[in-house]
DNA sequence: ATATTTTTGGACAGTCTTGTCTAATATGTC
DNA sequence: GACATATTAGACAAGACTGTCCAAAAATAT
């Protein structure tokens, strides 16, 4: 888990693999089924050393969640400011866009633990979630739309609620992904780029501007509506 | 829990209290978390009562995922029967669909059990769950697939994989419905309606066949898209 | 009213988990 | 090499939970 530009060995290293193991255990059996031992097991790491790290499990999980969401929260960010601002091709970056969100905020080992966390322990922890509610993907919505709002003035999009046209961009990514992520299976390639394609398609159909760039053939249009 | 139609007192009425009490405390608690002694309470019995009559712990969990399952099955294919297929306002009929969708599948005590049982334990007891995979959302959403299939066919929709549409009509329906959900916070029934209102007028801003629906102006069709 | 079934409360052994403690070992620093 | 710090394995007490057993009490049926 620990990446390369992070210690490998050592105090910090051992740190990072009791988080590491703390969060895959705490996902995978919940906080009360996950145990110190297994945790220590997987970390590589005496249960001793766990203690001396953490303090207890109540500190261990609360490191947990505030760590893997302080990362979530980074790269979710960093996918926003990719977003397509002055598009060429609407659809096709549009498309990417949502692929890049797909691959490293909803597929990425850090994004599948926190929303696992969140669905498991959310309701028990509600103080431990407060930031992720507040600072993550509350944030991430609200940015979301802010740029959806930017399209639409700038004529790409039509849209009376730019807050509501965010949700509905993430509720139709998350459309196919929702079974796969429910029972762990993992996702290839081809049908993630399907999943994006789709989403995005369906979302233009709806938003759209429908007036045609050169010229408004307004009669046409009245008629086909009437 | 148990309704008027069922006993309320005696050996079935003390069977129906624990299972109810088991699918709050597994939702509540995880299976883990949950102990029998905390369900025996709950369900205002004994311990000892408990395991006269399911065995052990795995047993009742056994139950209790089985039966709710059921009782949310018959619900949905109950709605699912409410679909409009000869609708004469299909926007406001299909709203009020997606709205008894919501109050009854995905809002209802039984349904919000499932989802966390699913989302907590989904992957340990992948066994559990095959059905509710194969019998439940599975086959509603085939459904709910064939359901759009005829009103495309009909003329009402403009859809080239109507699988694909029935996912997203389920995901843009809840699409709001997400953070609630996961807080455990309750709906108000005009925030209800209007999360139905907003799904069903994106999905059919997306869907809604655009010719008329008296002559096909190809010419104009063409002209317009290409 | 009597017989049968069900439920109850409590005691119980066995297991698991947490968190502490200790003495020995490893790791890294000067 | 000597020293300080971090880590390890293991033992340990305290508590929680499961699942069983039993005799008394209650509910139900005959």
């Amino acid at each position: 888990m620990a990446t390369d530009t992070l210690p490998t060995r050592g105090h910090a290293a051992k740190r990072l693999s009791i988080l590491d193991a703390g969060a895959r255990a705490f996902c995978r059996e919940g906080y009360a089924g996950a145990n110190i031992d297994m945790i220590a097991a997987e970390a590589g790491v005496s249960r001793q050393t766990v203690y001396n790290h953490y303090g207890d499990k109540d500190k261990l999980f609360a490191a947990v969640v505030t760590e893997i969401t302080q990362r979530c929260n980074a790269r979710s960010f960093e996918v926003l400011a990719s977003f397509p601002d002055q598009p060429t091709d609407l659809e096709k970056e549009l498309t990417c866009f949502a692929e890049r969100l797909i691959v490293n905020c909803l597929c990425d080992q850090d994004g599948k633990f926190l929303r696992k966390l969140i669905q498991r322990e959310g309701e028990r922890h509600p103080h431990l979630f407060a930031s992720w509610r507040n600072d993550g993907p509350g944030k991430v919505w609200s940015a979301l739309a802010a740029r959806f709002a930017r399209l639409a003035y700038a004529g790409y999009l039509d849209m009376e609620n730019p807050d509501v046209a965010a949700r509905q961009f993430l509720a139709l990514v998350n459309a196919e992904l929702q079974m796969p992520a429910l029972f762990g299976e993992k996702l290839e390639n081809d049908r993630l780029q399907e999943t994006a394609a789709c989403a995005v398609k369906t979302f233009l159909r709806a938003y759209r501007k429908r007036e045609m760039h050169t010229k408004e053939p307004a009669h046409l249009e009245s008629a086909l509506r009437g």
